[in-house]
DNA sequence: TTGAAGTGTCGAAGCGCTTGAATTGACGGT
DNA sequence: ACCGTCAATTCAAGCGCTTCGACACTTCAA
């Protein structure tokens, strides 16, 4: 395996030259650089990651921590990795897995032995316990999710708020006057998960603005649980035509109850899901859904700790920085205007 | 941050003692071992990792290659990552996360630079291109698939003809005598990707030898062409009582269609599905499936991976390996009795 | 009593790269 | 002719760890 001063002997320059045209630290003549250049193809030449490591202290590698909760829609969390990775490198970097079983040592342990330059912490929580441990560290991260404290953090998150309001705002619009929200499972509300709680809040004032009148229930996900959330939205509201559908595993079952009872989407009833584009795409009728940009959150985020990692190295203090990124509602044959 | 030397002078012993004791290699009396252990904790001494590398010429790092194709079923491209990377800690590595938009290249970056000791290729096509670059750079590798030749390699697979012929036994075992079997649209087949073609082997040979009249028909998993090939099949075939379903995303379809023709599952019709436990579960009758154990899958990988990591260490030439893990029937609801 | 064979520890030489300081010319201004 | 300036290059000192060989000391068989 070629080593620098392969390179260095071969191109006739110094070891540190060959160093300078790879990293362009330093001014080098052309006729230099390409006698260099050449050289690299020639021996097919990779600098040593452990060794540029060492010297340079910096790995130009970032950990990913992804969450093994199995509430979490699982491609979701695929497509966030695959963004990052790729965003990664498009800057030279390459991305670490860690599965979030290590807990906050896992963190600990990748930061402190140099092997990554930071790390990016997917499904944030509200109290999140390895945020303190980020600080004690003073390890640069980016959090995908928001914690209730984000001083001195980088985070970036769906804009949960704004997708709420958008569905409140699309039933206003078609006519519907009787909205029911049905929610996650109270697993999901205690785990402090931020996002319910903000797109429900984003749902519940602009319906008020809007002088919808709405029920929220909460439902595990299963065909029982959605069956039975159902019969009591319709109990007590039987005039509902509009369904906001936070919790994915609820769209199916749901779908088929209406169907089941005679309903006919979106003629009788109109259905909006929170919920990712394929998933929409998946149901019959095709559903009329908000969706936030998950690539983003990947991109976004490895910025955001490349950012970091670069101010920290100049020996700036990172800043905080908050982006929450608008969702988007997409119209397909799932809502209609409201029944008289 | 603290380093080997810090650790050997709080200790009283030499640098090399420290390391010694760290790692094992050499007999290091009781007393010491403790003195060094002590110091480790106190002073949170975390070996740099880059610094281990360059010296030991290993990075403890394997490199998981994940494909960016859509048409396989995603989850289990996250289970097969998530149990690759808790089996790699298990044995002290980390795992490097690759898409393979970088292709060959990513292969070729990781292994020469000793960023990764080794790889991991998920989504093996037959003839894979990557394969050539891995024999010609010495790269040690385990593959997730199964190539079309698969001399000196290390590869590990579900066994997919057995699982399509647990399909025909259990059909034949229920007394049904025609089965329609719902494959994979031409994409799939064209990519070579061997599974498809294995699985639809399995059951070919098992149908036969059970004397059972089958029809296979491939199928996009979409709800239109799920809709076409059924209609085709009814329409060759009226007595089929039996459905091995291979394609995941036909699965729905397939069951909405029958419902909608009055016909009911499991009475009327049989459905066997290929598919994981969690897909598998989720639809209303939760179905009766074949199932390959998918986290061993990621944990044989990493064995053989280390194992040929470590051969190649020793200076020993790793051999072959292939291992086919052995699916599993569940009976669930959407199975039963012919009807007579 | 002596040598051979362990045990436990240390010293020092790297591993392949980066980088601050030093060096060498070339050029232009005075 | 001289000096300061600047661009291009080289030197050399690490970065923090592993590991080979050496060394001192025990132990035990002959």
């Amino acid at each position: 395996m070629a080593t620098l001063a392969d390179v260095a002997k071969h191109a006739g320059v110094s070891a540190s030259t060959v160093s300078y045209v790879l990293s362009g630290k330093r001014s080098i003549s052309e006729q230099t650089r390409r006698r260099v250049e050449q050289s690299v193809i020639e021996l097919g030449y990779h600098p040593n990651a452990g060794a540029r490591a060492l010297a340079a202290r910096r790995s130009h590698i970032v950990a990913l921590v992804v969450p093994l909760r199995a509430d979490v829609y699982v491609p979701i969390m695929m497509e966030i990795a695959i963004s990052v990775t790729m965003a990664a490198r498009r800057h030279g970097y390459d991305v670490l897995l860690i599965t979030n079983d290590e807990g906050v040592d896992g963190v600990r342990r990748v930061a402190a032995s140099g092997l990554a330059d930071g790390v990016i912490l997917m499904d944030v929580e509200l109290d999140d316990e390895r945020i303190p441990a980020l600080r004690a560290q003073g390890t640069q991260a980016a959090l995908i999710g928001l914690p209730d404290n984000t001083a001195g953090l980088s985070c970036v998150d769906h804009d949960f708020t704004a997708a709420g309001a958008l569905c409140a705002d699309h039933l206003a619009d078609l006519g519907h006057r009787e909205i029911a929200f049905i929610g996650y499972g109270a697993g999901v509300y205690h785990r402090h998960a931020g996002y319910a709680e903000r797109t429900l809040t984003g749902f519940r004032t602009r319906a008020d603005q809007r002088g919808l009148r709405f029920l929220h229930r909460s439902c595990e996900g299963t065909y029982e649980s959605t069956a039975g959330t159902l019969a009591r939205i319709l109990a007590d509201r039987p005039d509902t035509t509009g369904f906001v559908v936070q919790n994915e595993g609820a769209i199916g079952p749901l779908l088929n109850l209406l169907r089941g009872m005679g309903r006919t989407v979106p003629e009788d009833a109109s259905v909006v899901a929170l919920c990712p584009e394929q998933l929409a795409e998946q149901y019959s009728p095709r559903l009329t859904a908000v969706t936030g940009p998950t690539k983003q959150l990947g991109r976004v985020a490895v910025e955001q700790v490349l950012g970091r990692i670069a101010a920290a190295g100049r020996g700036d203090r990172p800043g905080d920085e908050l982006v929450l990124l608008t969702p988007v509602l997409t119209v397909r044959e799932s809502t209609g205007p409201a029944p008289r």
